[in-house]
DNA sequence: TCTGGGGTCCTAGGACCC
DNA sequence: TCTGGGGTCCTAGGACCC
């Protein structure tokens, strides 16, 4: 049996408090106490608030408000773009800042993050050091935050919300009861609105209830999901505070709604190159290639498809992103009026990798390339899989060349 | 005259491989 | 004559988060 003994961990949530706004407001004096609303497409109907100053959400502005609404609620709200620039280098600052206590940082958001405070609380205590914390971002960012305190990831997540802003809360094992337990199901991390009217209507109202309920029964209802949500709901959350996880991104996309819905095949191609461009400078920017491509179009009536594929040649211009993203378009346009149109890119191959086997692996070639491929596993089984960067793309690629091969007669 | 944009993770069936 | 099981990849859709 795995009783594993390890220590209590002490972890810190940190939350900026409307950080868009709040960053807005530490650069413009002029801003302060008053009602403020960060949108995009300010000028278009079809804006939406991202995040809003405390004056504001007193006077019922809330975020995905569209902006119209939130003026309707709030006449005097001053409304500006988001300024990503200044977030992001604001949000590193944020971190650099985080990383002088402990290194065991682990960024989730541009405005929030773990660190396991473990080791750096044996000296000082807990809250003394989120207080430190806390004035320390204020007094260096201008920006207000709070944290949460707690044995595990769930728990100071849960927790950091329970105050704000300026706060900080502890959430021990022993408070779950009284302060966990009766919140809404719907406030719980990780339970959207689909899943609160799931759980409600089995009779699950509260953190509480479903802490208390049938584990294999929520299990059999809501598959390994709902084993995770039950287990959280009774405090157990066993995440590692993992710096490394922010390196690791596994797709870019670039979308757009429409200041309009179309039908114009024009209007489709004006946009799609737009978004391939930009997809074309962050892959240059981050030096990776890609060997999946998704086109996404939502409909007026909000009904979503995706449709894409693998690609042999990795993507890397906005001429291959056309190349691939015009015919899919064609093939499953269903000819109705678009709402949104967008582009996702996945399966990366770091750049310089990529270009030797571009010479290699370009030729036009049917099924005479097999001497290729048990070269390959050749090279591989000697030196194990990895030392042909592409291959597996590689024979994956060929396999489905295969199959389509094999339609022809 | 509603509802943005950038992500992650999970599920599920079929193809394919061993 | 009858028929396995494990594992991975591919694709599409959906839930959720900030």
């Amino acid at each position: 049996m795995d009783t594993a003994k390890k220590r209590a961990r002490i972890i810190f949530h940190i939350d900026m408090n409307s950080f868009y706004a709040s960053v807005e407001t530490a650069h413009d004096p002029e801003l302060r106490g008053k009602p403020l609303a960060i949108a995009g497409k300010v000028e278009d109907r079809r804006g939406i608030v991202v995040t809003s100053s405390y004056e504001a959400r007193a006077q019922g502005v809330r975020t995905t408000m569209p902006v119209w609404e939130a003026k309707r609620h709030c006449p005097e709200l001053i409304v500006k773009t988001p300024n990503f620039p200044l977030y992001r280098a604001t949000s590193q600052r944020l971190f650099q800042l985080l990383r002088s206590y402990t290194p065991l940082v682990q960024k989730v958001s541009i405005d929030e993050g773990y660190m396991d405070v473990t080791e750096v609380a044996s000296d000082i205590h807990p809250v003394q050091l989120a207080k430190s914390i806390q004035q320390k971002v204020l007094d260096t960012l201008k920006v207000p935050s709070s944290i949460g305190i707690a044995p595990n990831k769930f728990l100071a997540k849960m927790a950091s919300d329970m105050k704000k802003p300026l706060g900080i809360t502890v959430l021990r094992k022993r408070d779950i009861q009284s302060k966990l337990w009766p919140l809404a199901v719907g406030e719980m991390h990780g339970v959207g609105s689909k899943t609160e009217e799931k759980l409600k209507r089995i009779g699950i109202h509260t953190i509480g209830d479903l802490a208390k309920s049938d584990k294999a029964y929520i299990a059999e209802r809501f598959g390994l999901y709902g084993e995770k949500l039950y287990e959280r709901a009774n405090g157990i959350d066993h995440r590692m505070v993992d710096p490394e996880a922010e390196e690791t991104f596994k797709s870019i996309s670039q979308s757009t709604t429409l200041s309009d819905d179309t039908t114009s095949v024009a209007v489709v191609r004006k946009t799609l190159m737009m978004l391939a461009e930009k997809i074309e400078g962050r892959l240059r920017k981050k030096k990776v290639s890609a060997y999946q491509i998704t086109l996404s179009i939502r409909y007026h009536d909000w009904k979503n498809i995706s449709r894409g594929h693998t690609v042999k040649q990795p993507i890397q211009t906005k001429d291959d992103i056309m190349g691939h993203i015009m015919p899919i378009f064609h093939e499953h346009w269903d000819g109705r009026p678009i709402r949104l149109l967008g582009i996702t890119v996945q399966s990366f191959e770091e750049l310089g990798h990529a270009s030797k086997q571009l010479d290699l692996f370009s030729y036009q070639s049917d099924l005479k390339d097999e001497p290729l491929i048990q070269a390959i596993n050749q090279i591989e089984s000697k030196f194990g899989e990895g030392m042909i960067g592409s291959a597996a793309n590689y024979k994956n690629a060929h396999r489905s060349r295969k199959k389509d091969a094999g339609h022809d007669h």
